[in-house]
DNA sequence: TTGAAAGCGCTAACAT
DNA sequence: ATGTTAGCGCTTTCAA
């Protein structure tokens, strides 16, 4: 047992004024960095705050301040390894201003987003960057207009809302071109339901660039999931790969998640990628450069997409009525082995 | 423009106990749902809530309750699937606890655990969940003993903080018992730096069991990584296989990241798995079931993991001086096509 | 340069 | 059942 600092019950500015023989005025001056404190009074001050174990209460000075310079960022499902990249990006703007940047986990579900919101309400957070599915955003961009967010990646273009994202439509489209060039007429399209915005545009993008090359595709190519994960994926392949003579040659799919379980399906049918069908992806997650065959995809700035949300909330904290735009940043398409 | 509920400047509860003819004290009972109150007043401060568009003030709230219902929980690395299920579990028994939780990634940085750590001191969170190294929270161990926090998957037992995870030594030990049993003698062991606790127990649980069954290790096969990256894995097969005669049977990585990478660099030495070379992960992450081929690999309880962290927490929130024990949960070898 | 004192918006003890 | 009032711990005028 030393007896060094050591904190006891619950040491106030009080207790420190009291002790360094000043007042609470002159702590605080002392504690914000003021200038204007005699260099003495100002060790007296540090002296007691060291010897006290003194803490600052930050719930105390928020509520005087009227802030809490925490940020937080919502998204439908962390262990979506897509969010890494942009989660960074916020938290790396957020620090470099001062702000803590939290990560709240919503499930896609519109009641817990809300609950996230409440914090917001309750002045516990100055901020959020919503990165939820459009559809559940929608729910709540009405009642949530007055509050300090932004919208990332998902986004309702006529909400108001400060957002950024990409072209998805520009983006599927890329791909479709790029597989016809390569010789592709029977693509198919794996998609991931319509409650995602992104799911909406790639279709969108997917059969204008398909109109524009003069291909019809035949409906059983246009597979919706309600689901991102390998096994969708793979069902949807062995669906395809059961097509027979109408089987698609190359497949789109709208995350490589979805796309590695795709390149399994097909493997399992006994289909080799590329050559018997070329399969292509979405977001560039780490792991898509290290399974067989390395997956070509669409990769997202997901670090630049985080900064720049990071940076529009920013913005629009310190100044409220400031006109905030929509950003859409530039895709870039991957070409690796698998298409 | 409609002229319905719009929260004007900061309504406060003064503003609502104005409005309906009350006292704040009763606004506040109403708020909270305590029963004395009547009926018709009850109802009357109701409708001045929702005319005023009024939203408490969590931060006075707090400030006087001197509670923020807050949890926070620290990852080295929120981009590592590992630890989704994990957090997941913390939430869900957070929430039904009445709690937030909140995710801080910290980067495996002291510095920002630290300033994360400061959020508690500060009273703005309730308590915290570690996962960082053992090395990293051993560096805060000592002066945040007092804060209300417990280690998750990585603790120091001589810490005295709280803690969950599993008994990695045996586990370790499990996985060369497997392989053993399978005919290899000749077994490397793809580890990831001594920062975590977790590789110095697997190292030594799998020195241990070689030794059981006589086995004197190859120096070159226990090749020591700082990272868990796939290219991490792959360099270290690579050199692994550039060893010829005295390349190993076998390879036991210490994630399913540096597994997968490990299957790849072997299989680029022109090397097969598992005829070539068996290759066994850690941790049973969402893909390691979806490369090819499907990784054996060690599970652990991941959603019980954080249930349980999130128990210990609450146990010692609600309790400052309860005993509470260090709890260690089962793992599980999940046999598939890889060794 | 320093101190006294008035709040920030809320809860809870004490009165009535 | 309801109101009055004293803080929670801090920041910030205003005076000295």
């Amino acid at each position: 047992m030393s007896d060094t600092v050591r904190p006891r019950e619950e040491v106030s500015i009080a207790d420190v004024a009291e002790r360094a023989g000043v007042s609470v005025a002159t702590v605080s001056r002392v504690l914000n960095g003021h200038t204007n404190v005699r260099e003495a009074t100002r060790e007296k001050v540090r002296q007691a705050v060291a010897a006290s174990g003194y803490r600052i209460n930050e719930l105390a000075r928020n509520l005087r301040t009227a802030e809490s310079r925490l940020l937080l960022t919502m998204v439908p499902d962390f262990g979506n390894p897509f969010y890494a990249a942009i989660v960074r990006g916020i938290d790396s703007v957020a620090r470099q201003n001062g702000y803590f940047m939290l990560l709240c986990d919503t499930g896609a579900d519109p009641l817990r987003e809300r609950s996230y919101f409440d914090l917001l309400r309750g002045r516990r957070a100055d901020g959020a960057i919503c990165l939820d599915p459009a559809a559940v955003q929608k729910a709540l961009a009405e009642e949530a207009s007055t509050l300090p967010w932004v919208a990332c990646c998902e986004f309702d273009p006529s909400a108001g809302v400060p957002y950024v994202g990409i072209d998805n439509h520009l983006a599927a489209g890329d791909v479709v071109r790029y597989l016809t060039a390569k010789g592709h007429r029977k693509i198919a399209l794996i998609n991931s339901g319509q409650g995602y915005l992104y799911g909406q545009q790639r279709l969108a993008g997917f059969r204008d660039a398909l109109a524009d090359a003069g291909i019809e595709p035949h409906p059983a190519w246009l597979v919706e999931l309600d689901s991102l994960d390998y096994d969708a994926g793979e069902r949807a392949a062995a669906q395809l790969a059961a097509l027979g003579e109408a089987r698609p040659t190359a497949a789109f799919a709208v995350s490589d998640t979805l796309a590695i379980g795709v390149m399994n399906g097909f493997r399992g049918a006994g289909y080799a990628v590329p050559d018997d069908v070329a399969v292509v992806g979405f977001d560039d997650i780490a792991v898509a450069a290290h399974v067989d065959p390395p997956l070509t995809t669409v990769s997202q700035p997901m670090q630049l997409l985080g900064e720049t949300a990071a940076g529009l909330l920013l913005k629009r904290l310190r100044d409220p009525r400031a006109e905030v735009p929509g950003v859409l940043l530039p895709h870039r398409l991957i070409q690796r082995r698998s298409a």
